[in-house]
RNA sequence: GUGGCCAUAGCUCAAUGGUAGAGCCCCAGAUUGUGGUUCUGGUUGUUGCGGGUUCGAGUCCCGUUGGCCACCCCA
């Protein structure tokens, strides 16, 4: 019995993991005034087909459902974002900030880094044509991956504008159905040996390999670093024409995130889409626009072989799982008035646990050791009082249980 | 969709073609009311599944399923 190819289960630790990762998440965007949002999991097939072709359907979870109806589990957020906008737009006040945790799905075989699900945080700034959304975002990307303890010399984002390329395509006349196929032979040539680049793109080449060495300025790449430079991140940032992306909507800067060491594949990425929305909605409603997203699966590894930022991972996975307080029933006889100072401690809020069945004391001390319990509380031959012991101490102490409350909060 | 490596207890892994084991975890006891350390004892297997070779297969061969890794592609 097990999952699905490419599924997860999150047992008790890996789910606070997760748990860990979603509030930072959560936490940063919010810091950036983003708001929250989220859409249904399964879409209408067409509503990928019209923005990435027909092609793309190979490496989507898609099916036919009992209504007849061609449909898909989400590969990505900014599509189900890009409907909820050319519908909702008018009730909200430009520029918008929103922000998602998505779970999304791809059918391809699994491997490093990549599962057939995964989650991913999406941060998106819908009506903002200036570059200072730009920037806006990529110190929010920066933010949330520093927010795991990494710093500059852990991970840089490599900031590209699409603008480079398809200006040169433009002087050069390339017809515009290339001009797909030759931004991806160009987000490929870091990994593809050159004589491989030079033939594919043939007359090209030389403006091409031209551009890539002498690397990319612009106004508004200059706009942006200083705007990160102002924040004082521009450390955490560079200028890199090759980065290009795969997907096709993405129209002006786009972006990556990669660790410094170059042992895991991008761990974030985004960029602007400002024809996205115009697209979907068949010129209904144009919004410029531009998002990132960050997956769980590349991060968590990522943390994992950083002994500070697994060290924050651990500390607060153990505080996620944490009881309080341990009620230890040293007679049963004692279990009833147990009960009703358990339940006034948990209406007081604490985390609190105790054997449902008779179990003999050391036992219970030791539950309530591995379950990271601060103190115990006794119930026994002392009442009407208790025994409250601090575990890490061991020094015990007789109080009358109805002062109970008052002083546990004295000593909190 | 293509290719490579792997599959033994809940977990990590042993076992020249000759009786399937260890550590950890878990459970119980030493200790009938005080935890983290000890010590003792105990449970757990269709060796992924199906076939073949052999006197004999965890081990060799074929198939299959699953996992990992790379490619394709990229959220």
């Amino acid at each position: 019995m097990q999952p699905l190819t490419g599924f997860r289960d999150f047992l008790p630790v890996a789910c606070a993991e997760r748990n860990y990762i979603f509030a930072k998440w959560r936490e940063v965007a919010r810091r950036y005034g983003f708001v929250e949002y989220d859409g249904p999991l399964l879409e209408e097939l067409d509503l990928y087909k019209k923005k990435s072709g027909d092609e793309i359907v190979r490496q989507l979870y898609e099916f036919v459902d009992k209504g007849e109806r061609a449909v898909a589990l989400r590969p990505e957020m900014t599509p189900t974002l890009a409907r909820i906008i050319a519908a909702n737009h008018r009730n909200f006040r430009k520029p918008l900030k929103w922000f998602s945790i998505p779970q999304v799905f791809r059918y391809e075989r699994p491997q490093r880094g990549r599962l057939r699900e995964h989650f991913q945080l999406n941060c998106d700034i819908i009506g903002e044509p200036s570059a200072e959304a730009d920037a806006e975002l990529i110190a929010l990307a920066i933010d949330v991956v520093r927010g795991f303890g990494f710093s500059a010399n852990d991970f840089v984002v490599r900031i590209s504008d699409r603008e480079f390329w398809t200006e040169l395509l433009k002087i050069e006349a390339v017809p515009s159905e290339r001009w797909e196929d030759i931004l991806q032979t160009i987000d490929k040539s870091e990994r593809e040996p050159r004589t491989k680049t030079r033939e594919r793109l043939g007359g090209l080449a030389g403006p091409v390999f031209e551009i890539l060495e002498k690397g990319g300025e612009s106004a508004k790449l200059n706009r942006i670093i200083d705007s990160l430079r102002a924040r004082g991140l521009s450390d955490f940032a560079t200028v890199d024409v090759g980065i290009v992306r795969g997907l096709a909507y993405y129209t002006g800067v786009v972006f990556e995130v990669f660790d410094r060491a170059g042992k895991f594949r991008a761990i974030a990425g985004g960029g602007r889409y400002d024809q996205l929305i115009a697209q979907l909605s068949d010129n209904a409603v144009s919004l410029p626009a531009l998002g990132f997203a960050i997956g769980d699966v590349v991060l968590g590894e990522m943390i994992h072989e950083n002994p500070s930022a697994l060290g924050e991972l651990e500390a607060s996975v153990r505080s996620d799982r944490s009881i309080e307080i341990y009620g230890v029933i040293a007679k049963e006889e004692r279990r009833a008035v147990a009960l009703a100072v358990i339940q006034q401690l948990r209406d007081q809020g604490y985390r609190l646990d105790y054997p449902m069945s008779p179990t003999k004391v050391p036992r219970q001390f030791q539950t309530a050791e591995q379950l990271g319990a601060q103190t115990a509380i006794l119930f026994g031959d002392e009442w009407p009082n208790v025994a409250v012991k601090k575990l890490a101490s061991g020094e015990q102490q007789l109080v009358p249980h109805e002062e109970l409350v008052a002083h546990l909060v004295a000593h909190r």
